[in-house]
RNA sequence: GCCCUCAUCGUCUAGAGGCCUAGGACGCCAGCCUUUCAAGCUGGAGAUCAGGGGUUCGACUCCCCUUGGGGGCACCA
């Protein structure tokens, strides 16, 4: 039971535009997004743009349209950091006057050989402190000579500092591990660990669900909300998303961002059902959860502590069972889009709407992604296929029977007043009887001649999308094939 | 190297001291259904709960150590 007294629920998810969202980042949105909901808080979009050298063009759009696409939506924001300069400045005086930060003049050189040397030394990097004690003359004289000075927080040199994490526990650290990090960098930017905790308490985030990779900085935030005298939100981190190699997911573990999956013909509603799966569970039995009962049911006390691995088998079966559930006309609308852009530039444009519902309701449950779909399908929309003749010949035929069975097929198609799979069926199986061809080999040669392949929609079904005339042609054109085949 | 952290079937996970001869899901195998492929149904293989010590009448569950994995240690977030 949520206490009233309680302060209310403000989640933010803060990602970085240095690249385009991947579905680590999405599922920490998605865990943000579900908390929120379910306490009826709000979920805040902030943008961490302060890393100028490595933005990236059309970041921003990408992962607004991501979580548009999931359909998670902020209350606010989005905010963007590099417009909210000057409130890191201000936060940033404060702490040089009270005496938690000082200015470091140290060149990238110089800390760049400290670092080295601390290496080859088996010590744990870090600033040496090196501008801690600077008199006044001595800042003043470098300053002069031109050098921009960055803001570096004075860690405490002794005593450790805690927090508590809502998903792993009480977790501390010696202050001693912990190094004088900075606060503004010399360009004017804030570094990530003071915007983070300036905007966390001026936005007033109640709860911070982030990535388990932040752990090891948050004794630094806990450190400067103590510095400032506020009130630090709770935090919570969340277990990571791994690839097949059990390391941190990337670039080199293939499709990692959200718009791939969309490409790849995935349903948002599969991928937050599987997302919302790595890391929390309900009970342990429900698989398949709607977004509406993942927010009803949503909770921090089911989030696991390990890492997971992204298992795409998974989420393609997940992704097949939405793709069945939809209606018949939904499947067809989203399936479309795929069509058009993948099916072969010979098949005609624009696409046939009515036909293409045809298509697909033979399609649904015989598909895991919407990009499989074309392929599946291709021979619905051709005039011409092209296949190895061999494939029209069963175990128990050779080149004669089945030319026999074939021109027998014509004749009595080529008859045929009504052209529907009930029909078709009264027509071709009284036939393989007649031929005394199990119905095995005569509708695979059918099948065969028809698609171009040995692996199809039922046969009658995709008989009667395809047309008498078309089906006609082909079987025609595989009576021609025929005395190819090697025996 | 140092710090933090995690550890149940191949993978995602259930398990909050006796309900566990460890449950579910994906995948895999087999059978059924069947004109092929799927889907569906049924069944099966698959985890000495990382290893070792404790605590306890009793440990997958609590504590310690070891091992292994992961993350962090930037004028990146």
């Amino acid at each position: 039971m949520e206490s009233e007294l309680k302060a209310p629920i403000r989640v933010r998810f803060a990602p970085s535009p240095t690249g385009y969202p991947h579905l680590g980042n999405i599922r920490t949105a998605l865990f943000n997004w579900l908390f929120a909901r379910h306490h009826k808080g709000k979920f805040i979009l902030r943008i961490e743009d302060t890393d100028v050298a490595r933005r990236v063009e059309g970041a921003v759009e990408t992962i607004l349209d991501s979580l548009l696409w999931l359909g998670l939506e902020w209350d606010e924001g989005p905010y963007l950091q590099s417009q909210r300069l000057h409130l890191y400045l201000d936060v940033s005086t404060r702490l040089l006057e009270e005496g938690h930060a000082y200015t470091c003049y140290c060149s990238p050189e110089r800390l760049e050989t400290m670092r080295q040397e601390q290496i080859k030394r088996k010590q744990p990097p870090g600033y040496d402190g090196h501008c801690r004690h600077l008199t006044q003359g001595e800042k003043t004289r470098l300053e002069k000579s031109g050098i921009a000075p960055v803001v570096r927080f004075k860690t405490p040199l002794a005593g450790e500092t805690s927090f508590h994490d809502l998903i792993r526990g009480q977790i501390t650290f010696k202050n001693i591990t912990l190094s004088d990090f900075i606060l503004l960098k010399s360009d004017g930017y804030p570094t990530y660990h003071l915007a983070n905790i300036v905007d966390d308490h001026l936005m007033n985030i109640s709860h911070v669900l982030r990535a388990d990779e932040w752990l090891s900085s948050t004794p630094l935030h806990a450190l400067l909300y103590q510095a400032l005298d506020w009130q630090p939100p709770q935090f919570a981190h969340l277990p990571m998303i791994l690839g097949p190699d059990k390391s941190k997911l990337s670039k080199r573990h293939g499709a990692t961002t959200l718009t791939e999956y969309r490409e790849q013909g995935y349903l948002p509603e599969a991928m937050v059902n599987f997302l919302a799966l790595l890391g929390w569970s309900l009970d342990d039995k429900t698989e398949l959860l709607s977004r509406d009962q993942l927010v009803e049911h949503f909770s921090l006390e089911r989030i696991g502590k390990s890492g997971a691995i992204f298992n795409r088998t998974k989420l393609e079966w997940m992704n097949g069972v939405y793709l069945r559930r939809l209606g018949a006309a939904e499947f067809a609308q989203r399936a479309t889009p795929f069509l058009d852009r993948d099916l072969p530039s010979s098949a005609r444009r624009p696409l046939d709407l009515a036909y293409v519902r045809q298509v697909t309701s033979l399609l649904q449950e015989r598909s895991r992604t919407l990009a499989e779909i074309p392929q599946l399908a291709d021979f619905f929309f051709l005039d011409a296929i092209d296949y190895d003749a061999g494939l029209l010949l069963g175990k128990e035929m050779n080149a004669e029977s089945a030319a026999n069975a074939l021109q027998a097929a014509v004749t009595e198609l080529g008859r045929a007043r009504t052209w529907d799979a009930s029909s078709l069926e009264g027509i071709l199986r009284p036939l393989a009887a007649t031929l005394n061809l199990s119905t095995r080999n005569f509708f695979g040669l059918l099948r065969a001649a028809t698609t171009g392949r040995t692996a199809a929609p039922p046969l009658f079904q995709t008989m009667a999308v395809l047309g008498q005339q078309k089906c006609l042609q082909r079987l025609a054109a595989a009576l021609q094939k025929l005395p190819a085949v090697q025996q």
